[in-house]
RNA sequence: GCGCCCGUAGCUCAGUUGGAUAGAGCAGCUGCCUUCUAAGCAGCAGGUCCCUGGUUCGAUUCCAGGCGGGCGCGCCA
């Protein structure tokens, strides 16, 4: 395999922004690094700015002057790019027909692709996301981790990374010994056939309340988790496999309907042979010592404000914990895939635990501990700003969550377009994309108020509102293909009005890589949202059809390099993107 | 009590490594469907960027201390 020359992998944008760049670095004297570039906040004032400020203090003379000086020396340097001082701002506007062409051109030529990159080429991502537990139907509380870490999963995917995405199952615990039980006595009572999970939920209740109130059945679920435990492969382990089978086939349906998959489903269970290894390594490294009667790892020596917390490995009792499950999948999962980075995609309300874990990584000594992040988000909250907690009355099962949301987009759909050809298939994807969408817009550790109306709104800052624009697109340039139209050497100069869009257009890769960077989907979401927002200004004022052929060809070549754009972020996100809607 | 996170318009949120007149959406009010989908567009109105101090030429942004809200805090996961 060859390896791409990377300066022709560098995006649309950066062919300009280097030149300037470059110029500003042989007119200042500084260094090209340090030459700091920025997007005017307004794009009145250009494509490029550059504040002079800190030129200014190294050339000890005032700003306005410096701007006015390089101004000059810009103009006569640079070609197809001219420089303004408004003040102490140095501002450069790209010609227009050079940004149009070479901007559209790439995100056309790169179709699918473009957004993405081979920066991540021979590097492997393990996301560790969604991770429900089984015998209980996943809740609205599970679809953020659900959402966020399938999304990072494609972003990373389109920058070249290797994926692994983990379900790390909730499989494993003194609870299914209950479970099993109440299978052995009561599977014929309940439906597990037309829905598994909600099936098992039933079975799952009735045991803990026979756990409680019958002896007997406690006595038996004790025995049936120590034999599960013991890993006999008997009666007690078939129906525990079966129960966890059937759960796994009843979210499969869930994540079916979000388009999402993992690479691995590996539930705790799987670890369970590994943990004694991570107990001794950390016996053998000197770090494990009994506290109150448990094995524990002390971390205050390494972050004070883990003092009075240590990381806890064994309990009195000999049993193992949730801590010590994961440090053995961790240790398993680095020496499997020599990752570069393992992404925790979990609620910011386990920080502590994240914590623990990476404390007990340095103090093990590993290099590769600052590899592991904590993808944390914020929580789900209810109408009175407390964790959402199961409540009755409550529409909280993910399935059913998307079941009503889709029945409002199929209202909508067949109210605002009703000769469309296959409004089922519409509405899912409306529905689905907003529900999706409402997720990934906001930063991930703000807490979300679970508001139904919020979700079902499909106008203003929404996923149907850009699927709606990428629909729009979509009709426009089948119409002009129908008019045959379209097919003259696009006149680039005539996009000048479509400078905002295309700066957009060309910062998108910026996006993608910076949202993976930071493991933050909302950067896409945010960059779409303003893209759409300017795309629907320019649009509905430039007429596609009808106009001079140059004109109509350079106008098609944008809404198709719009709609190319505007389709792999909606992807990238996991929303859909509709031809027609 | 300790630790961490959040605090920007009535509500929900953006705001790039500190930089120009702090921006959107929703809700409210005005307009725009005989021309490419009105799930849209244009406009009006709406601000003590929680408070106080510090650093800086410059702070919504960085630091410290308060205030308010949330989450977490050894044998659950």
């Amino acid at each position: 395999m060859t390896r791409a020359d990377p300066l022709q992998r560098l995006p649309a944008m950066h062919t300009f922004t280097a030149a300037i760049r470059a110029a500003l670095a042989g007119a200042t004297g500084l260094p090209e690094a340090e030459v700091r570039l920025e997007a005017p906040r307004d794009t009145a004032h250009g494509d490029v700015s550059f504040p002079c400020f800190q030129a200014a203090k190294g050339l000890k003379r005032p700003p306005p002057v410096v701007a006015a000086e390089l101004a000059t020396a810009m103009n006569a340097t640079l070609r197809g790019i001219t420089a303004a001082a408004t003040g102490p701002y140095l501002n450069f506007t790209i010609d227009r027909a050079d940004l149009a062409r070479v901007v559209v051109g790439e995100v056309l030529a790169q179709g699918a692709s473009y957004g993405g990159s081979d920066l991540g080429r021979g590097k492997t991502i393990v996301i560790d996301f969604s991770s429900p537990n089984i015998a209980k139907p996943m809740h609205v509380g599970h679809l953020r981790s659900t959402i966020l870490g399938a999304a990072l999963g494609r972003i990373f995917t389109a920058l070249g990374y290797r994926v692994v995405g983990i379900n790390h199952i909730g499989d494993w615990g003194s609870q299914f010994g209950g479970l099993v039980v109440a299978l052995r006595r009561w599977k014929s009572e309940v439906d597990l056939d037309a829905d598994p999970v909600r099936g098992l939920l039933e079975l799952y209740q009735r045991s803990k309340k026979a756990m409680e109130a019958d002896p007997a059945f406690a006595a038996e679920a004790r025995a049936a988790w120590q034999e599960l435990e013991s890993g006999k492969d008997g009666e007690v382990r078939a129906t525990w496999r079966w129960a966890t089978e059937a759960s796994l086939r009843g979210f499969a349906r869930t994540y079916e309907r979000l388009g999402i998959r993992h690479e691995l489903v590996r539930g705790e269970s799987f670890y369970e042979p590994f943990l004694p290894d991570a107990i001794e390594a950390c016996q053998k490294a000197g770090i494990a010592e009994i506290s109150a009667g448990a094995l524990v790892v002390q971390l205050g020596a390494i972050d004070k404000g883990l003092t009075e917390t240590p990381c806890l490995l064994r309990q009195t009792d000999g049993t193992t914990l949730y801590a010590t499950r994961d440090l053995a999948a961790l240790f398993h999962r680095h020496d499997e895939f020599h990752f570069e980075r393992a992404l925790y995609v979990v609620g910011a309300e386990q920080k502590l635990h994240f914590r623990q874990l990476k404390a007990v990584l340095k103090r093990l000594g590993l290099p590769w501990e600052p590899r592991v992040e904590h993808v944390e988000f914020g929580l789900l909250l209810g109408k009175d700003k407390k964790k959402l907690a199961s409540r009755k009355g409550d529409v909280l099962v993910l399935d059913d969550l998307l079941d009503e949301v889709v029945e409002e987009s199929t209202r909508i759909v067949r109210e605002k377009n009703a000769g469309l050809a296959n409004p089922e298939r519409v509405a899912e994807q409306i529905g689905i994309g907003a529900i999706v969408f409402n997720d990934l817009k906001r930063e991930r550790i703000k807490d979300v108020l679970f508001d139904r109306e919020d979700i079902l709104s499909f106008e203003g800052e929404t996923g149907p509102y850009l699927q709606y624009t990428h629909a729009r697109l979509a009709s426009i340039e089948r119409k002009v293909l129908e008019a045959g139209e379209g097919g003259a050497a696009p006149d680039w100069s005539k996009l000048a009005d479509a400078a905002p869009v295309l700066g957009r257009l060309g910062r998108f890769p910026d996006v993608v890589r910076s949202a993976a960077e930071h493991a933050e989907p909302s950067e896409i979401a945010n960059a779409l949202l303003a893209l759409g927002r300017d795309l629907n200004t320019w649009y509905v004022q430039a007429r596609v059809l009808g106009q001079e052929p140059a004109v109509t060809a350079a106008r098609l070549a944008l809404v198709r390099a719009s709609k190319s754009v505007i389709g792999n972020g909606l992807r990238l996100l996991g929303c859909a993107a509709p031809e027609e809607m």
